[in-house]
DNA sequence: ACATACATGTAAGTTGTTACATGATTGG
DNA sequence: CCAATCATGTAACAACTTACATGTATGT
């Protein structure tokens, strides 16, 4: 659905072989869109065989040859056209709201613990992002891109405020908990 | 991976016929964990056949006769064990911020009049959230089974509440911006 | 008897995940 | 030349989506 269109976003960004596509994907990108290695690779034979992407001529396609693959003007097209369209916004699924739930049916035993461990895991992507503003938008600079760019990130940031916030309050309340919802 | 254990939670909390279910999942469950009937359906064939719950024999079962759902031990001491292990979060993937990183390369063409259904969709259920803590959740009752619920709809009335400004601070940046990024 | 809504399912296709395979390059 | 890493892929599977199929109950 939109694996292409983010992979059509990267390369417009900055043209990458399908490696460093991947690792763009671990950070930047993958904040808001995750893909594997293999889900990148297959995505890119897909977009080329559409005539939406191509390989850089500079080195030959053998197997272990780094490709560079750069968007095709009928890409470009494609991807101002999705962006434009109108699309229902897809269903949530959240397991940390998911389990909770459970927890109030089977109780809270050893939920606390990795509550603890999200907690920190979402302390330190808020550091993260926070680095990232920073560095990227200091006060001042302010063309199109950099504010919808900036725009995004602070989604990120603040997304990743409230389940900080969340889970610090989800974990006062526990101590006082029993571990079998038996009040 | 989680949807056994959103269907074992939801026949926890009442015991239901697949139908019944689906319906449940349109709300509550489903705002955090959608399904449809279709894997609703496969997936009690599944939990019967691993002896996790079984079909109250009040009707039998013709084609189209109502079967209702009930939890057996094995299946409540299954949600108990997923419910305390670890878990990685699993990654985002948000339509909206990857169209606006796009709509950065591309320009924004277009995308002010969806950004402004979404914003609406957005308000709608946030409104709807806020009636369901008045019905259920009045000023005084908390057993510990209302406290973690009410922690659940919490989450979901401030992440809607993060959209709507998330929307309405973009759209405000929009009148300014060029329409296809040549700043 | 017919249309409509209710209720449970099947089938096919797409997307996402996990595990493995293969060649090239680099450092020791 | 050997191990480790880089780089590109294949295969098999699991999850999710979309479209369709089938039977039951109800109202007219």
């Amino acid at each position: 659905m939109s694996l292409p269109h983010a992979i059509l976003t990267a390369l417009l960004e900055r043209p990458s072989s399908g490696l460093e596509l991947t690792r763009r994907f671990d950070k930047s990108i993958g904040y808001f869109w995750s893909a594997t290695h293999q889900q990148i690779y297959r995505e890119l034979g897909r977009l080329e065989a559409e005539g939406f992407i191509r390989a850089l001529p500079a080195a030959q396609p053998a197997r272990g040859q780094k490709k560079s693959w750069d968007v095709l003007p009928a890409g470009r097209a494609e991807l101002a056209r999705w962006t434009a369209a109108s699309q229902e916004p897809r269903p949530h699924r959240d397991t940390l709201l998911l389990r909770m739930r459970a927890a109030a049916v089977v109780g809270t035993e050893g939920v606390e613990a990795d509550l603890r461990r999200h907690l920190a895991l979402h302390r330190r992507q808020l550091a993260e992002y926070r680095e990232i503003e920073e560095r990227d938008f200091p006060p001042g600079r302010d063309g199109a891109q950099d504010r919808l760019r900036h725009l995004v990130l602070r989604a990120g940031i603040d997304l990743e405020t409230f389940w900080t916030r969340w889970l610090t309050h989800a974990l006062e309340e526990f101590p006082d908990l029993p571990g079998d919802g038996t009040a």
